[in-house]
DNA sequence: ATCGCTCACTTGACATCGTTATATCATATA
DNA sequence: TATATGATATAACGATGTCAAGTGAGCGAT
């Protein structure tokens, strides 16, 4: 049953602004203080809400956090589609590590939580089967990749397996931003800037993989 | 003032034991239930004794955490410092990955906590002075070992910042195990072995970094 | 015009958490 | 035996995520 009337249509409207201003004082909180430390009443009051109201627009807590970062996966998925034009699987291997990167140094709340924290790979869709879950895209597009480059003779014959050399990649530009993120404020090791780190690692990455040694 | 009676002597080292049970209640559980989800109530019960029992032997909860940390991580010193007798500074590289990725996967709820979680690095010492960060020791140890390898021309001249080429060889090994370690049940990805990626990162950083194709 | 319904939101509460202040009680010392 | 010490328990506090029950404004139908 679709609305009718106007008043309906306004109703509905409204409510889709009140569960905006929530996840844009949440996205806010997040960023300044963390997604543990911020709470539930902290992001009501933000707004001029009780804590309760936010459960009738978001399940629960990490329902409101999930929709957040889906929203930012999205953005590194666009991100990372942009790239799709590069033909060499190598140069665009490289171009997918550097957005990969700056997306989660531009977004560290939201990385933290999508990729540094374990997640209930929960009940899923409506449906029953498994959502779609956005952060595999990124997954892909490495993993695709990288096939592309094994398909096209640019790897050392015994790095043949698309997912360990996906893995791997992922993992390298992964660690760099992963220790910058909890450490990075630690003054006990002269941090090198990680986006440089991360350059460097992937060229060094796709130069330790390459066939030749162009 | 020592303590002189046996009495005192008694009281003392009971005091040890049950400090010690504490540890290995916690540990346990840690392990079992992971370190968020692990409650002082649950550790004291488990051993017999109220929660608040727990703080008339360590100061708060992460207190105690820290100090299983710490002995993880010198039983992960003990493993690296086995490994200084290899003059090469590339093999020895390549055998300090193994040993902390062996680690990591072996403990990983204190990997977790000293690696992928933020610290507040704190009043540290006693004496003012910042305590002596066990976790720097596993990087001075590649640090070093990296420095070698730049003096003896064993990588390419751009890669001449120790700092850089140190903290990439550790993101190589921590990207793989912390990726594993959060999203390692995720039945969404094809995972490779960690341990198989992890020697491959390493081979695979180091023929990338190395001056000759060698 | 008013009744009743829907539904966004509030009130008040609950369980649980880490933690603290205070009480208890055994033991060692005098 | 009296006193002091120190290990543990009891009770409670504030904060958190969350839920059950209430409130009240706005809508449609009579």
């Amino acid at each position: 049953m679709l609305p009718r009337s106007p008043s309906l249509v306004r109703r509905e409207r409204q409510k889709a602004e009140t569960r905006q201003s929530i996840l844009d004082a949440a996205r806010d909180l997040f960023v300044v203080d963390g997604i543990e430390a911020t709470t539930m009443r902290a992001i009501a009051s933000k707004i001029g809400y009780t804590a309760t109201a936010i459960y009738h627009h978001f399940r629960d807590k990490d329902a409101l956090i999930e929709e957040l970062c889906v929203a930012d996966f999205t953005s590194l998925g666009k991100a990372m589609y942009k790239i799709g034009h590069i033909v060499n699987p190598v140069d665009r291997l490289r171009a997918l590590g550097t957005a990969y990167a700056e997306f989660a140094l531009a977004n560290p709340s939201q990385y933290r939580f999508m990729f540094m924290t374990p997640h209930r790979h929960g009940p899923v869709d409506d449906n029953g089967h498994p959502a779609h879950k956005p952060d595999e895209d990124a997954y892909q597009f490495v993993f695709q990749t990288v096939s592309e480059g094994i398909a096209g003779g640019h790897f050392r014959e015994e790095l043949m397996n698309p997912h360990e050399l996906a893995q791997m990649m992922w993992a390298g530009v992964h660690g760099v931003v992963s220790l910058w993120l909890t450490h990075g404020d630690d003054p006990y090791i002269q941090w090198h800037p990680p986006i440089e780190t991360i350059q460097t690692m992937v060229s060094v990455m796709i130069r330790g993989a390459a066939r030749s040694s162009a």
